[in-house]
DNA sequence: GCCAATCATATGTCAGACGTTTAATTGTCT
DNA sequence: AGACAATTAAACGTCTGACATATGATTGGC
């Protein structure tokens, strides 16, 4: 393996490069070790400071992990959908609030993407699943949840529904798409009437999906996301008269 | 800020952690500059490697940018969509690679996902949208392209048709799902029936979407989804047999 | 008042060292 | 011979101090 030591600087990012795209093409494989910091350090003639930042660099993508001792070194990593998810979620979440993206436009992504896993969740739902959602959906009818507890029931009650589609390829690439909306949701208020409403079509959610009719879970998830829009819309609309009248 | 000294080991992971937690709380806006690297070390009291391999973990996840020079430093990153779409679609592909999913299971996320936006996208397509398409379509009639090519350019399609949506949010999330699927493709050998099959589908998927006819576009991605289906089971079979006979 | 040389600052890189963890080896005792 | 304890070696984790390099700001001369 060599390096182009005369790119201006960056060595760090160059090896990382290297060992990812080795990782990627199967040169490297699962749990296969690396050569010690030392030996990386002479193979691509830099110190070993510089191939330990290409390490970390690695380390925070879960590409690889390292172990001390007699044995240790890095090892290539097998990358969990587990392991996916959380990266998955900071960066959606950081994607919304950095890129001032509307409630609606993230809203749409959500509801979208979670109709499309509802004729699965129908037809492989689990007694599990359903125990999630309906034990969710009484959560949110208990008065004196604070409103943000009622969001992170709300995206439990989300992740259920998508999970009972028994795909992880699903279940990850959704988990963002879910809880990168909690913030958005938590800058709404939630009165009783419009908790009562939510209760209800996810209540009526749990029934459709139990009874196996996904074009019912579909129909309702389509009047759910109408109904948060109209919330937010609202707040929306409340903060713009507030202004007006400072 | 303070870091836990006899916690063992792994401060740069800590720091790592402190600063994406300021980051994501609000506490550094986009664009503030972080202290320099050997304030950082006074902070937190360690030394100055174990700073940058902590800034080197943000920097990997697009968190930070670095700047040398006298005005230089590290600052928040604005995280972009675009720069998200990259490491989404690496760790897709390594998780689609690493975890034995199979074929059926990854084609069934991606076909229902894009499902999702076939309406959407029916609805808002330009005249961009329709040509990037039809140009695809068109590439992948011509004789003589290779499997490999075909492949890419089949993703060039979906691609097309999920940005057509307008919704910067599902193009990100169906990236990863889009884009990770290529690798199990390419294990398939397109026959010239097939591809004029898949080719045939692609031109009538564009024709509903210009129609603004969101029910045919879904329709129709069923019908490729059980086709595509269909030909990887084939060629699965086929990998049977042959080991059956050896 | 403008332009060029200098300076200050901050990151990028290096060399060498010591501490710590961990597993394998060795050695001793029963 | 076998089991347990002490030693050793390999590797990562961290520190110190230094030099190289990029770049904006300052200063000085014209």
């Amino acid at each position: 393996m060599k390096i182009d030591h005369d790119a201006k600087s960056d060595l760090s990012a160059q090896i990382a490069k290297a060992i990812r795209d080795a990782i990627m093409s199967g040169d490297l494989l699962v749990d296969e070790r690396l050569p010690s910091e030392a030996e990386l350090s002479e193979q691509f003639d830099v110190s070993r400071p510089t191939v330990r930042e290409a390490l970390k660099r690695l380390g925070a993508q879960s590409l690889i992990r390292t172990q001390r001792g007699a044995t240790g070194g890095a090892f290539v990593n097998r990358l969990r959908f587990e392991d996916a998810y959380g990266q998955q979620i900071t960066t959606s979440t950081l994607l919304l609030s950095m890129n001032d993206v509307s409630f609606a436009t993230a809203c749409e992504a959500r509801y979208a993407l979670e109709r499309a896993c509802a004729p699965l969740a129908a037809e492989r739902r689990t007694a599990d699943h359903l125990a999630t959602m309906r034990a969710e959906a009484h959560r949110q009818s208990q008065p004196g949840l604070t409103d943000e507890a009622f969001c992170t029931s709300d995206v439990a009650f989300h992740r259920a529904l998508v999970d009972a589609a028994a795909n992880p390829v699903i279940s990850y690439q959704l988990a963002g798409a879910v809880e990168a909306m909690q913030p958005l949701m938590n800058m709404i208020t939630f009165t009783a009437r419009s908790r009562e409403r939510i209760v209800a079509l996810h209540t009526q959610i749990a029934d459709a999906v139990e009874a196996h009719d996904g074009a019912a879970a579909e129909n309702l998830l389509i009047q759910l996301a109408a109904y948060t829009l109209e919330l937010a819309q609202s707040v929306i609309d409340a903060r713009n008269a507030a202004r007006a009248t400072d």
